[in-house]
Formats: C-alpha cells, sequence, structure tokens
DNA sequence: TGTCGAAATTTGATCGATCAAATTGGATCG
DNA sequence: CGATCCAATTTGATCGATCAAATTTCGACA
C-alpha cells in the first residue's frame, strides 16, 4: 500500500531483469512469448503502472496532446467545441494520449504558452481550433517545429497546400448542398440562404454549397438566386432581422437555409409564415427547439487529428513519406426535423 | 537550438552551482540577493524553463488537477461545465497547475480512470462535478487518500459536512430567492415555480429559495403558494407543457422562475400571455433569446476548488490544521434582461 | 583577532523509466 | 564437435530535476 510497484519490483516478481519489463511493455515482438507471459501476470498481480513522468524524462516525449479552451466562443455554438474536445479526448485515451487544456487571452499570448508547454517538455503536439486567414500561430508552429493540426483549413490561398501544416475539417459546402437540396425536394424552389459577411474561409465555403445547388436545381435564374441571399453579423437578433428581409423581399421565400444555429434561431423567432429553416451545428438548442440543423462529425474530425498526429510523419514532415494525405475533410451530415411550433401555443 | 538549457547549464552561466539554481526557483528566501539576480539574470538569457517531468519525478507531484469531461450534459446547460473549466483552467494556469482532461463512460468506468491516472503520477488532484446522492467516487476517493474537490455539495445527509470531503457550491436558494424577489417587486404576485421532481439535491435548494421568498414576501397563502408549482423533467418541450398548467389553472401566473434555463426557454416558448420568466444558468441561449436568468460565478467557484486543493491541507485532512473551512458557498447574481418578444414579429 | 553558530552554497544520491552496449543461450552448419 | 551467428536477456549509464547531508562563508561577539 505504500508504495507504487516499479519495474524493478516487476522484474523481481518475474524473475527477469528492468529491461526485459519494459521491452514487454514497448516491444513486445522483442520477448519471448513463454518470458512475455510470465512479466504480464507479474504486473497484473502487482497492478503495475508505468510512472509517466519517468518515461516522459527518458524518452522526452510526454504523449499528451495539447489543446486551448476556447474563451467560451460566445453565442450559441460554443458547444461544438465542447463536443470535439470530449471526442478527442476519448480517442486519445484509447490511444495513451492525454489532453492538457490552457487558455489564452489572444493569439500572442497562445505562441507563449505554446513555448511554455514545449520548453516543460508537458505536450509533444498541439491541436489547434478556429484558424483564421493568416494566422501566425501557425506560422510559428511550423518554424519552430512543432507538431500539430489544425481543425479548420488554413484559408490563405498560399497555405492551403503547405506540406507541413496538417488539418482537418468539415466541408460546410457539401454540407449546405445537402440542406438546400433537402428543401428543393419537398418541392420548394425559392430558398433563401442568411450568411455571414464575406470574408470568411468558412462562411464563403457554406455559402458556395447553397449558391451552386440552388444554381443546379431550383431552376430560378442566377439574378432570382442572388436576391435571395442575405448576409448578417452572427448572432440571434442579427438572423431574426435578416429573415424579414427576405420575407418582404418581392417573391418571398419557402425556406431558408443558415450560415449558423443562431442565425437559424433568430430566423425561425423572426419569420412570421411559418417556413422551414435549417441550421449549421446541430446545437443543443437546435435539438431543444427542433429545427432541423447540419451536424459536424466530431468524432469524425477528433479521429482525424489523431491519426494525422500519431500517422507515418507523427505530425513532422518526413519528405520522403508522402503516403497519406495530409489533411482530411470530412462529411457533414443533415438532421430533419419537423418544424417547430414556436410561439404559438397549442390548445 | 539544439538543446533546451537545463539547471547546470544556467548554474554554468551564472557560476553558481545546480542547488542553487533549484533554490532560487523553489524557495528563493534560502538565497542571498545577489546571488539571486545573477542566476535570475542567467535564467533569463538562456530561457531556461524547468523541464516539468523531471521535476515530477523527483518531487512525485504532479502539478496537474483531472477533471472528467461530462458526456455532454445534453440540453442547453452543457455549457456550464465548458465555462467551469475555462474558468479552472485560466486560475490554475496562474498557479502553475496544469489541468488534464479525462472521460468515462460511468461512475465506475471513473474510478478507474482515477485509478490509472493516480498510478502513473499523471493528475494528484481531481476535481468533480456533477456529484450525486451516494457518490461512489467520492467514497472511492477518501479511501484511497486521493486529493480532490467536488464542485457541488455532497447531498446525502452524512456526508455533508464531512471533514474528508472539500466541496465548493453556487447557493442556488439564495438564487431563487433574488429572482423570486425581483418580481415580487416588480409588483407582481403570483410567482410560479417549474422545478424537477424530487428528489433532487440541486433542485430542491433550488425550489426552496423560491417557496420561502414566496412564504414571506408574496403575501399568499401556503396552499396558493403550493399550487402555483409545477415539476417538470428537464427539457424544453416539458417547460412548455409545464407553464399552460400554470396559465390554465383558476387564478393564473404573473411570472415564472425555473430550475433551468431549457425549462425557462419552453416556457417562453409555450407561454401564451406575455409574462415575465426567469431561467437558471444565463447560458448563451438566455443572453441570445434575452430573458432573465441566474448566473453561477464560476468564476468564483473554479478559484475556491482551486483554494481548497492548495490550501493548508492541500486537499488532504491533516487533523490538526483546522483553520481554513472546507468547502464554500457562493452566491449567484441575477442577470436582468428585458422580457423578449418570441415568436411575435414586429412589423 | 579568534571562535562559534547560523546562513549560504555545494556535493552526492536519487526519483523510475529507457537507451545503448554487453552478455548469455540456442540453433545451424561445415 | 566446435565455431558462428542471431535471438533473448541483462547490465551500466542517463534523462533533469530536487532532496539530504556536507561544506564553506559570513557576521556577531568576547
Amino acid at each position: 500500500m505504500g508504495q507504487l510497484p516499479t519495474v524493478l519490483d516487476v522484474a523481481t516478481a518475474a524473475g527477469v531483469s528492468r529491461q526485459t519489463v519494459s521491452n514487454v511493455l514497448n516491444s513486445p515482438e522483442l520477448v519471448r512469448p513463454a518470458t512475455r507471459e510470465k512479466v504480464e501476470s507479474a504486473i497484473a498481480d502487482l497492478g503495475y503502472r508505468p510512472h509517466a513522468s519517468a518515461r516522459r524524462l527518458r524518452t522526452q516525449k510526454s504523449s499528451t496532446i495539447g489543446i486551448r479552451l476556447d474563451p467560451m466562443t460566445d453565442g450559441i455554438s460554443g458547444s461544438v467545441l465542447d463536443r470535439f474536445l470530449h471526442a478527442l479526448t476519448e480517442q486519445a485515451d484509447a490511444k495513451g494520449l492525454r489532453v492538457l487544456l490552457f487558455t489564452a487571452t489572444d493569439p500572442d499570448d497562445e505562441i507563449r504558452q505554446f513555448q511554455r508547454l514545449r520548453d516543460g517538455a508537458d505536450v509533444d503536439a498541439f491541436v489547434l481550433t478556429s484558424t483564421f486567414h493568416g494566422d501566425p500561430r501557425t506560422e510559428w508552429l511550423i518554424e519552430n517545429g512543432q507538431s500539430f493540426v489544425t481543425f479548420g483549413r488554413p484559408w490563405g490561398i498560399d497555405d492551403m497546400d503547405d506540406p507541413q501544416h496538417l488539418w482537418v475539417d468539415v466541408d460546410g459546402r457539401h454540407g449546405l448542398r445537402e440542406a438546400t437540396m433537402h428543401l428543393l425536394e419537398t418541392g420548394l424552389t425559392r430558398i433563401g440562404y442568411i450568411g455571414w459577411p464575406s470574408p470568411s474561409g468558412t462562411g464563403d465555403d457554406r455559402r458556395l454549397g447553397w449558391m451552386e445547388t440552388m444554381a443546379k436545381a431550383s431552376g430560378l435564374t442566377p439574378a432570382e438566386v442572388d436576391a435571395l441571399e442575405v448576409t448578417a453579423q452572427e448572432g440571434v437578433s442579427y438572423g431574426a432581422a435578416a429573415v424579414r428581409l427576405l420575407e418582404d423581399a418581392p417573391g418571398g421565400v419557402d425556406g431558408v437555409v443558415c450560415a449558423s444555429d443562431s442565425l437559424a434561431l433568430g430566423a425561425l423567432i423572426g419569420s412570421t409564415r411559418r417556413i422551414p429553416i435549417i441550421g449549421y451545428d446541430n446545437t443543443p438548442v437546435a435539438a431543444s427547439i427542433g429545427f432541423s440543423s447540419v451536424e459536424q462529425p466530431l468524432d469524425q474530425v477528433a479521429a482525424g487529428v489523431l491519426e494525422l498526429l500519431t500517422g507515418a510523419h507523427g505530425g513532422k514532415l518526413n519528405d520522403d513519406t508522402v503516403t497519406d494525405p495530409r489533411h482530411r475533410l470530412v462529411k457533414p451530415r443533415l438532421v430533419v426535423r419537423d418544424v417547430p411550433t414556436l410561439g404559438v401555443a397549442t390548445h
């Protein structure tokens, strides 16, 4: 009860040497099956667990991933990071990796944290979220040879195919194609779009999905399609204002797809007619209120991140092994729900 | 560029020994000011950072706190854990502590994780959230002499004052007193309550706040007050159904306070008259839609947790030092917002 | 000025694991 | 049957820091 067992205790119990125990753990193929079994049962008997810090000191690896906890992406979609974090932690666990959190007030501060965590050998890779155009963080990480993967494409034109930049992202364009197509298939024609002002990497990508679907399958003229787009800042009240614009315009709208659940919720609240509205992110709000939304497959994103991180190049480029692609683009899924009866009493 | 500097490098540069450098870092009072300055400037020059794993190996402490990431407290209030986590990480950082995440599928699995993390010397304390009556986790932690603090009181009658159990919690009763009083002060009388079915530690506590305020300040008879309470499961649709019950009952209601924002949102949606409704948690949804809600001071909770953890007894009981209280009860704050115009077009 | 005790600093050992090199044991083959 | 080679295992050294004990320096005081 007093002391935790060490490799030496296990070795003694199994009648072998330290190193053999270590080998059973790290390179089982070097150990004869009979020996391995002896050691394994000794490990089980003593309840031995390797001492993480000792191992890290020796190997100079931490088996830990650092991720910044955003200062609450305030608004409704904060839960996306939350769910991603959960998926990441769960799957990292399964691979023997730990997830360490940190916070930062701004990108420069975040870089300072990178430095601190790297120097302390606390983490050996980082996962970045909410990347943006010309992000100084990825630049720093690349320059300093740090392993990292971003959740989100680098939106700068040049960076997108930078072989040193590993990324995983969700194909928002595909998501909005699905959403738009879904409404068109129910017989509606004039599908509006409420999105964020350009330029916005993610926003422009989603918008494109709506636009190309409308061009192809709505039967409207390009000018008519253009008139069905409204841009609004992120936020429920902006969504409400936007939907009114669409409804009051000549021709009106039959349905609306939005760049976010916040906008969709606003649209739902602001709408005077009961038209179907589709959001993005499938947040708990969408589920609670009951409107359709595009769901990001965050477990697939997490899996992708870990694959890239632990893959052949271990997050670092290795010029000759160009087997795996250096990024993953996963497809979101439309979750269809009935139009909710917002603000209308049922009795 | 190649190697990170170690204590020895710093010592050489400053013309002192390893241990002196170590002392400057850990027990500055042992070092003469002149020497300390020399060492400090050497540290700055070389950009030295102590190697966390080496230190942990030697001291047998990890300076790391483990916290379980809940499997998405699905519903709207998930963001509470999120915000708590953020506050905790931020303040832990400031104290040189790290926050390590883990997940678990059920309490037993969580106990297995405790064991794993303890044995690997990965963490030296745990923070538990969502504790419940007769929680096996706290039992295990106490039995095994593990440091921990819970966010949430132990609701079992016996456990509440268990000196081995450190906890921090939010005074929900106070929060509902404030909310109820606020509505009474605006001249309303019949304030209804939508809460969770008993027994529910948190729920019963909040309900009490409403009840005692009504008894004292509403001028209604106990029977009349009783009639203003409706219990509902957590969830938007249940909140909507509950508010209808209240409105349709003889006498109706002038306003409603709820045990959660989900219920409040439901009440808002389900309500046919435009009565003020107050939620609990001040989630992003409350802020977006714009209804009043009771906000938990999560940064104070985080601060309390860390104080207890790093305090005199370091999270572990030390029978003779009974100076600090072993728990903190912090007061929430009512965030007042105008009644939203849900589902009513403004033009 | 010399002595003594406290303060400041240094040296040697250690935490628990893995790496690198050395050693042992077996099977193969001329 | 003995030399050779490969597989399996062991031994010694090390990662970077702190602890414990030994040593030096310093200041006060007789």
